[in-house]
DNA sequence: ACCTGAACACCGTTCAAGT
DNA sequence: ACCTGAACACCGTTCAAGT
């Protein structure tokens, strides 16, 4: 005789992003996102293969929705400058890395093999920026251009979650100074 | 009666690094690193605080050597131009990441509070870049040209490390690309 | 002064037994 | 078909007892 559902895998990466945002991934138990969801761990099983599985989960979900909000703001204003629009979505990057850190961290250092979330995920993800830098770049150097302006992004934003930056100064403004250069450099209307 | 002691913290830190790149970081536990010197894991509790701690010390240690190395091929070409000692510090930090990848990710994503690298031992290990940032950019700008070429270094081989370069593409090439443009916007003389 | 075994409170995971 | 308690093999850490 089957027993009513008493959870479902949507409402554990739920529970599993709540709790990491809260408590660290130390906090990420499946005891903990067992007593979240109001089941016993052992259950969790049922859904997910192992902690790494769900760990990828909420980074994949979490890459899902930062490739939605990346779409959005190139496509908000299509007719725009392509350095305005490669300067807006590095400043919606860092801002959705605030909104999330741990998540955001997750995604980009995955604690192990198997939580890494899909190479294709991350493609989708990288598509906005893709996309801007073949315009600025141009088709042939759009790849590289790309990959430089998002180590540049994921390093800066890195360093800053880490509590890299306590040399001083202004972090804001060498967040602003930083894509301001990269996006020149990258622009070949400037040669 | 004293004992003589079985084991030293240095003894200790070295085998935890090497535990630490050859089975990662969930392998350096306590009691393997109790293994390799010889010692109950308990014993390890009086020459390092906690596992956090014996991380942080493992993060000091290899940001020393880094500095080092990076000190090192500064000093090499003080003549040399500066966009050459940029490219060839990147090529330095690339180097050192790659012949200990797990340390070097631990530098730049501490697992904890507490395991993370003291900011002295991180000013130390960027005064090289510091410096040639100064060269490049001029003085007011030093801070935070240094800022976005250590944040597009770190950022480039943190994601080379996650495999996060499947979109195929030459990644040596990549790299390449990405400090020219770097150096080149950096360089005021170029304006 | 250092080292140890025993113990504590946790983990992730498996599995037979329940409904 | 899902859920559970019990169990297994691990953790990090503390501490009294040994030398």
């Amino acid at each position: 005789m089957p027993t009513p559902d008493r959870t479902s895998l949507d409402e554990i990466v739920r529970a599993g992003r709540d709790l990491l945002e809260s408590e660290g991934l130390s906090g990420l138990s499946m005891q903990a996102v067992a007593d979240r969801v109001g089941v016993r761990a052992p259950s969790l099983y049922k859904r997910v293969r192992s902690r790494d599985d769900l760990i990828r989960l909420i980074s994949e979900a979490t890459l899902a929705e930062l490739a939605a909000r990346l779409d959005a703001v190139a496509s908000a204003e299509p007719q725009a400058d392509p350095v305005d629009r490669l300067t807006q979505l590095a400043h919606a990057v860092r801002a959705f890395a605030r909104s999330g850190p741990e998540a955001y961290r997750l995604m980009f250092s995955p604690p192990s093999e198997g939580s890494a979330a899909s190479p294709e995920s991350i493609a989708r993800s990288a598509a906005a920026i893709l996309s801007v830098a073949a315009e600025l770049a141009g088709p042939d150097d759009a790849l590289d251009a790309a990959r430089t302006a998002t180590a540049w992004t994921t390093g800066f934003i890195g360093m800053e979650l880490a509590g890299g930056f306590r040399l001083g100064g202004d972090v804001d403004q060498a967040y602003a100074y930083g894509i301001a250069r990269i996006a020149a450099a990258l622009d070949r209307r400037a040669g």
